[in-house]
DNA sequence: AGCACGCCGACT
DNA sequence: GTCGGCGTGCTC
């Protein structure tokens, strides 16, 4: 019998009688083995020894003292001596629920990754460190010793002391104790050894930050569509049943109200909201709008210090804060009583984490939602094909808002075919069409915005006399030239060397810098447009905190009339005097080696063009292209979602894609260029293999090169593995992976559900 | 992951 | 004969 069948199987017959009842701990660590060990929970440690908190356990025959954290605590029967005993409990609050340590539980299953990690995850390091805490000792006299003060017979300095301390009605420190006392700290250490004093060890946060009140502001007058789709959410709520609601409603047709006011039902009835918006939205403006309709937010962003985010974990968690307002990982937010969570925006990529635990907010959320009984709203103009889908299936319920409020019109949208007349087009990024409607909207007075997906000022550097190409040497990726400084940047991984003035293999002097990046578009837009202001917005021009605010305070004023950017400036921007969106090059998105490229384009293409038409001037929208009759790009131009997703399902079905079967992706990286897909090769076999065994129909693409083929100097390869039963799937991947041998130099990785291929 | 145990080769 | 190389397997 294997050692740990002793602790899963029923003892031996003869064991029987001497099984003992006990308080048995179950410990999940964060490193080293993965399955859980259990502990004797000791007479002394019952009260405090709780499932979500973390325990330090001796392990292994040198009996270490290791952390872990606290699964489970249950009555078991057990063999004498078979188990060892908690050491010590670490926290005196509980970090995670009982709903919650299932949660985690199910994401170590579901994104096959150790159960500890995916804990670590979930508890942020500030609260597990902490921050802005410290432990103070508080002493204190006991009752029988102050009644007999007088007859005790102490020297001077402990009896004056301790006198002074039995008169406070609060608990003093050490050094509090010897400044009133007048004293120095050794006559009150002599009182602790003398056990004359009470001494308490506690923890307390020395963070406070202020939360200044704003104006309140009365809640909106919602339309039909509005107040239709706010109904069939407090249905949902009012029942207190978990249900999902796809919230599909056109840029600009007023969904945030909507959220807003099905929080404010919520936390009427005391309960609490979470609400995840992509990373990118996550700035003071959307701060502001939930600020002034609920006077207690918590809005979790990535700058946060660890000592800001411990406390304002612990606000969330003693159930005062009713709304939590924050990226990914606010799905973790340890609200009691959680009463709605809100994905907008729900088909952002960004919701998808991409380093282990690689979870999906959107399932997290749908998991945590189902478990403790709470609707589940997802809202977007563009809805991921897996939502979609599950609308068709029932399993999600759909709300469409397809009218704009106060009825303005969605904006018109025409393609820009740069196929014809290439060279009457000039040599610009700008086309003709572009142009004439740029100087129109000028004159009028309205403001425009033009997408290029791509930073920087030249795409890549090549030699026109030999054809070298400049590349990252870790990346072997084109350097792109950045003009601001002169430097040649890798995008992937940063990597930089000035910009090469003459060819560095054959050098000849006229070395070309070739294609459109955002610095360059903005070069072209100021020298075609003298006079007029212009304003970039990329991760280059925004990487001080606060400059993504300035920028688009002056865009708002209208001090700048031409606002130039990458992605960035897609979403969620709200600008009434916008009359006019240039798509620069609709294309970029679309060749991506990635099943989802035409949903992406379709989505940043429907995205930006809702950035126009929110005024009574209404808007127009050019998208220049090389392929007008993409179906993506087609359907974008007519606003019509489900046309897309009516052509795209067929071809993700046909080819066992998602949303009808579920993939998961491993990725292997090496410095030995040939390890990686030696590896996989082998593990692709074995994956056959377990997959005849589970009776499993499987679709293998690959080994191949990933689309980034190298990275920080590792060449990486990819094995896509599809099939429809999720769980077998899982479970076979699951079985290859701990068998599977990693040999030394190469670094795999499993990602369920991938959404970034690259 | 860490750590002990163990089964081989080169030394005071 | 011992010291120590790191390969193997166990940890409640």
């Amino acid at each position: 019998m294997k050692q740990q069948d002793l602790f899963n199987t029923a003892p031996a017959p003869w064991e029987v009688d001497d099984l003992v009842s006990h308080v048995v701990a179950k410990i999940v660590f964060s490193t080293g083995p993965q399955q859980p060990f259990d502990y004797l929970v000791p007479e002394n440690l019952v009260s405090e020894a709780v499932a979500g908190r973390r325990m330090r356990v001796p392990f292994g025959r040198g009996d270490r003292l290791v952390q872990g954290y606290c699964v489970d605590v249950a009555a078991k029967e057990v063999l004498p001596g078979k188990l060892k005993s908690i050491h010590e409990v670490v926290d005196d609050v509980t970090l995670l629920s009982r709903t919650m340590l299932g949660l985690t539980k199910w994401m170590a299953e579901y994104y096959l990754c150790p159960w500890g990690q995916v804990l670590d995850a979930v508890v942020p390091a500030a609260v597990r460190g902490n921050a802005g805490t410290r432990e103070v000792t508080l002493l204190s006299v006991p009752r029988e010793t102050a009644m007999q003060l007088a007859t005790l017979k102490l020297p001077a300095k402990q009896q004056a002391a301790l006198a002074m301390l039995a008169g406070s009605n609060r608990p003093m420190t050490p050094p509090q104790l010897a400044e009133a006392a007048g004293c120095t700290l050794a006559p009150i250490m002599a009182l602790r050894k003398k056990k004359l004093v009470d001494v308490e060890i506690r923890r307390i946060s020395f963070a406070h930050f202020d939360d200044t009140p704003i104006e309140a502001e009365p809640a909106k007058e919602l339309n039909p569509d509005q107040a239709e789709a706010l109904r069939t959410i407090l249905n949902a709520v009012e029942e207190e049943r978990h249900q999902s609601v796809l919230l599909h409603g056109v840029t600009g047709s007023g969904k945030t109200e909507v959220y807003l006011q099905a929080i404010q039902r919520v936390v009427a009835a005391g309960k609490q909201a979470i609400v995840l918006v992509p990373e990118i939205s996550l700035t003071p403006q959307t701060k502001q709008r939930f600020r002034a309709r609920f006077s207690q937010i918590a809005l979790l962003h990535s700058h946060m210090n660890d000592v800001e985010r411990h406390w304002q974990w612990k606000r969330i968690a003693s159930g005062h804060i009713p709304v939590v307002v924050g990226a990914r990982s606010a799905i973790f937010a340890p609200t009691p009583r959680l009463g709605m969570i809100i994905l907008d925006e729900e088909h952002d990529s960004s919701f998808k984490q991409d380093t282990s635990p690689r979870y999906h907010a959107r399932d997290v959320a749908a998991w945590r939602a189902a478990h403790e009984h709470a609707p589940l709203i997802l809202g977007s103009a563009t809805p991921s094909l897996e939502s979609w889908r599950q609308t068709q299936t029932g399993e999600i319920t759909l709300v469409s808002m397809p009218r704009r409020v106060n009825n303005y019109p969605l904006p018109d949208v025409k393609t820009v075919d740069l196929r014809v007349d290439r060279k009457s087009q000039g040599r610009g990024a700008i086309s003709r069409q572009l142009y004439q409607a740029m100087k129109r909207t000028i004159e009028e007075e309205g403001q425009m915005i033009l997408l290029l997906n791509r930073r920087g000022y030249a795409t890549h550097i090549q030699c026109p006399a030999c054809g070298e190409k400049v590349v990252c040497p870790e990346c072997e990726i084109p350097l792109t030239h950045h003009l601001s400084d002169n430097m040649a940047i890798c995008h992937y991984c940063d990597y930089r060397r000035p910009a090469p003035k003459s060819c560095p293999a054959c050098d000849y002097s006229g070395i070309h810098f070739f294609g459109y990046g955002t610095q360059k578009l903005e070069a072209e837009v100021r020298a075609r447009f003298p006079g007029v202001e212009c304003l970039r917005m990329d991760s280059d021009t925004m990487k001080k905190p606060g400059s993504h605010e300035a920028a688009l305070d002056r865009f708002r004023r209208g001090d700048a009339k031409i606002l130039v950017g990458t992605q960035m400036i897609a979403k969620g921007l709200d600008f009434p005097n916008v009359t006019l969106v240039g798509v620069i090059n609709a294309d970029t998105a679309l060749h991506f080696p990635d099943v989802r490229a035409g949903e992406r384009t379709f989505q940043l293409i429907t995205q930006v063009a809702g950035r126009t038409g929110r005024g009574h001037k209404g808007g127009q929208v050019l998208v220049q292209t090389l392929s007008p009759d993409h179906p993506a790009i087609e359907a974008a131009t007519r606003h019509d979602y489900s046309l897309f997703a009516q052509r795209e399902l067929p071809f993700r079905e046909k080819f066992h894609f998602s949303p009808f079967a579920k993939m998961v992706r491993l990725v292997a990286r090496s410095e030995v260029a040939s390890a990686p897909e030696a590896m996989l090769e082998e593990f692709a076999k074995q994956i056959v293999k377990a997959a005849e065994e589970l009776g499993l129909e499987i679709y293998l693409q690959g080994p191949a090169a990933a689309p980034i083929e190298k990275l920080r100097g590792q060449y990486r390869f990819h094995l896509l593995i599809k099939a429809h039963d999720g769980e077998k799937l899982r479970e076979a991947v699951q079985m290859v992976a701990k068998k599977t041998k990693t040999p030394d130099d190469v670094v795999w990785t499993i990602d369920v559900d991938p959404v970034d291929m690259m």
